[in-house]
DNA sequence: CATTTAGTTCCGATTACCGAAACATGTGAC
DNA sequence: GTCACATGTTTCGGTAATCGGAACTAAATG
């Protein structure tokens, strides 16, 4: 009936001096009920990476004050957000960070996916896997394993550290430097393998060079004997949290034959975006 | 189609009369106002991997069935969910899914948190977690269980009382004296074991100890052999509301080999300060 | 075509929401 | 201390959304 879908995106830039501007643009919460108000502020909240306030909301969204401090107290009511020990601060609480992995987890568009990652498979003959970003590691969506006898089991579900990692170094890759920094100052770069990146400096030049070739490699990083390339799922836009990986023994691909994969590889994270922007999963 | 039913809890802390779906299977939709119940029937939708229809909803949440239709129309009306072309199977709308992707891409607080707690963890091989004072109430903002068998389990958003945890004494001790007085007076001090101090004179010499010393114990205080060791995330300036505290059973570790993780916890308080430093904007 | 089942609409009673204004609580300046 | 200021919280009457039983429609089934 309704057709107006409202794009109601609002890219999350710089916060630098948001404070200055913040009187004349406003008002990004929009919808017709009270409920789908406070949908629109958890996308707002979704955006922010460090900590917020309801008088930053306030100069945010444009919502009378009391408006939002009743939503607030909503969300942090039913576990979904948490205040900091100041009364002031509020932050991501467990229950919603569960209700997304779990949103990712579960979805009828995995059907979609699982094909498109068997297709992949079959045609580069390894192990694929689908991936996303959840706090400070990379958690597997799904997995398809090759048919060859000798292969590395990973499960749907499983969770990998980010610096070790062809997807985690990705994700990193497109972060703004100062969020890139607080997680790895969080993150203890343990040594994995022998050719484990364990120190800070390394780990952003590396960051650097995937940054400007638009994919990462994992030579046995992670696991020895385990070599991987990933690509993002693009997101035209904003900031993807879809990475798409083949994944192989060392002893059957070489670094130089995983690259030929690239292409292969590409129209599969192009195929998943589609899907997970809304193409229709039939078939 | 299958039957699964995933059993999804969510409490978010019941006030009223609870006995009526004790009896009853059914009924998991909770909250106190509508927001609360569009955002627990979000939950169920985001464990299912399949399509669902309006009616096996109502089966599933015992919801009428005009109350869901609303609900529904309204997450459809604002694209989070999708209706196929029959007009009765629903599935994820790809707003739903971008909502998920950015919950967990922003994340670096929490991501970083809990890359510290876990090396803790990995450290002293026993449950580790971050605290912060809510209220009168301590609340476990984080929290990495030991890999032993012989754990106690505790979740990230649960509240102890204060005169009764390691956490709730140090952020006791640094209080000014009258707000202490205010707080200690106003919260019955229950006794949960038979160490537990239950009068102020109690509590409040062994506030001073703490004070003195820089770290706090609990010992079998909260629960029948639960002993705990905690100390602030230092603040330069000013009182730190952030606590961290390892936990193990008294029968695997004493009162004095929590002493000797004195300095692995230290130093991990520390990390978790920068971590918090780094994520206040304009502060 | 009768029957069942699922989705949709109606509508009065109830409830939550709304947000200007007032209040409360720091926090820093002097 | 006292003042000014910024942020969080409460109040409250008017408004708008919710609630859900009942009735209705649409489609599948026998």
């Amino acid at each position: 009936m309704n057709s107006a879908t409202q794009p109601q995106a609002s890219l999350p830039r710089d916060r630098k001096d948001a404070d200055r501007e913040a009187s004349k643009e406003g008002s990004k919460i929009e919808g017709d009920t009270p409920a789908q108000r406070l949908l629109a502020l958890l996308e707002v909240i979704a955006a922010k990476d460090q900590f917020f306030t309801l008088q930053g909301l306030v100069e945010e969204t444009g919502l009378p004050k009391p408006t939002l401090h009743r939503m607030l107290q909503q969300l942090e009511g039913s576990g979904m957000l948490q205040r900091e020990a100041d009364n002031r601060h509020y932050s991501k609480g467990s229950r919603l960070r569960r209700l997304a992995e779990n949103l990712l987890l579960n979805d009828t568009v995995q059907g979609a996916r699982h094909g498109v990652l068997n297709r992949l498979m079959e045609e580069v003959g390894e192990s694929c896997n689908i991936t996303a970003l959840s706090g400070s590691e990379v958690l597997y969506l799904d997995r398809v394993e090759t048919q060859a006898p000798l292969r590395f089991y990973l499960h749907p579900g499983s969770r990998v550290p980010v610096h070790c990692s062809a997807s985690g170094k990705l994700f990193l890759a497109q972060m703004p430097p100062a969020q890139r920094r607080r997680l790895l100052t969080g993150t203890p770069l343990n040594a994995m393998t022998r050719n484990t990146l364990t120190d800070i400096e390394s780990v952003e030049a590396e960051i650097e060079q995937v940054r400007q070739q638009g994919f990462a490699l994992d030579d046995e990083e992670f696991l020895p004997g385990l070599v991987c390339i990933a690509v993002l799922a693009p997101n035209p836009d904003g900031l993807s949290n879809i990475g798409v990986a083949i994944q192989a023994p060392v002893m059957r691909q070489s670094r130089e034959d995983m690259l030929k994969h690239l292409p292969a590889l590409e129209r599969a994270a192009r195929d998943i975006a589609a899907i997970q922007r809304g193409a229709i999963p039939s078939a």
